[in-house]
DNA sequence: TCCTTTTCGTAACAAGCGTTACCGTAGCAC
DNA sequence: GTGCTACGGTAACGCTTGTTACGAAAAGGA
């Protein structure tokens, strides 16, 4: 059993590869090439790390979904008290702290990716529902008397402006600055958290 | 001088298949050959009405740009007020009436592009201050005593919270249904229109 | 009616794509 | 050191893409 290799090392080698040439190249950009040439590799590996272009494109989705997860779930943790973990939750899921915009744009292209592909669009639906789920959580920590349409209502009209900003701010950055981001969070939280 | 044809038809024609094959097949499945296919034609006609697919792209763009600033015009005028200005228009920019629900996939997709094509960045950014403009110009008109930092912040929540519904319900209908839409929306606007 | 000129379908082109087959090579077992 | 085996780079495949060249058909002017 010689030259065994890392197959996981490999695997998300190329999945940050493929984020990379996604966030500058755009979805039409993100071909199995570019993605062997920001590897420093060739499609040979690329093709025997994964079976086709695809399952490459899927398992970049997954790692997307779990760094956002991870991240969110640290921003949970260290928060104090349910609404601190609420904001501290929406402020990593925007990209406030203009560390991760090039997330924003993979998050774009994966997503305009999905309306043409049944397995993207359902991996969208979960980890959106995932998230969906967590902030309705944290709310209900915050107001545990709200009923369930209430919770239902506040929550996607959360989430909406939190993907609207980071859309919007993918496209044209210097219209949404992330000043802006957090005070339009800001106040939309504060309407949750401060009064019924 | 024989057989003269309507340019400006030819235009508007390949500019609605465009918008049609991008709506259900995606970006990555917006061919010249498919573009031809939808609009009852070949690919000799489209690259003889364009000189290039970039333009074909970008006459698709503007088109869609008017079709919506038509609609905001239309939804206007209409309005008795400026409070039922405001909410007609946001209210047909989100598509509460289920009826044009292709027209933002479509609108994802020109946003996906435009991350990767300055050409049609530069027109995302321009369609997008224009609403902008005109959301502010209605929000301005209920509330003349607001300061501009005011106005600039709930204009651009307000716009981020319609755009982040239309992309979410794009890519998952059931969890964004219209009425769910509506109420949102309805919300957001109770905060500006009855509240100082 | 015939001729001219524009229009547009046909078919080919080079380039780039995802994918595959192949083979040199690097590393462990002995 | 030698042999074996999985790894991975090379290069080709077939296909599709955007684009172009060419020719047939169609329609107004004489």
């Amino acid at each position: 059993m010689p030259r065994q290799r890392d197959v996981g090392a490999q695997r998300e080698l190329l999945s940050n590869a493929v984020w990379q040439v996604l966030a500058e190249a755009g979805l039409p950009g993100l071909t199995l090439r570019a993605v062997a040439e920001r590897a420093g590799c060739t499609t040979g590996l690329v093709l025997h790390a994964f079976p086709t272009k695809k399952a490459l494109l899927l398992h970049a989705r997954d790692l997307l979904y779990e760094r956002t997860a991870i991240r969110a779930d640290a921003a949970e943790a260290a928060a104090a008290s349910p609404s601190d973990a609420l904001t501290a939750v929406l402020g990593c899921a925007a990209d406030l702290t203009q560390g991760h915009q090039e997330e924003s744009r993979v998050w774009v292209g994966f997503l305009a990716a999905a309306l043409a592909d049944d397995d993207l669009a359902e991996r969208h639906r979960a980890a959106n529902h995932s998230f969906l789920a967590r902030v309705r959580r944290l709310i209900a920590a915050c107001r545990p008397e709200w009923t369930d349409d209430r919770l239902d209502l506040t929550t996607k009209t959360l989430v909406a402006l939190v993907e609207g900003l980071n859309v919007l701010a993918a496209a044209d950055p210097q219209a949404y600055p992330a000043r802006l981001q957090e005070n339009a969070l800001a106040k939309a939280l504060h309407d949750i958290v401060s009064e019924g």
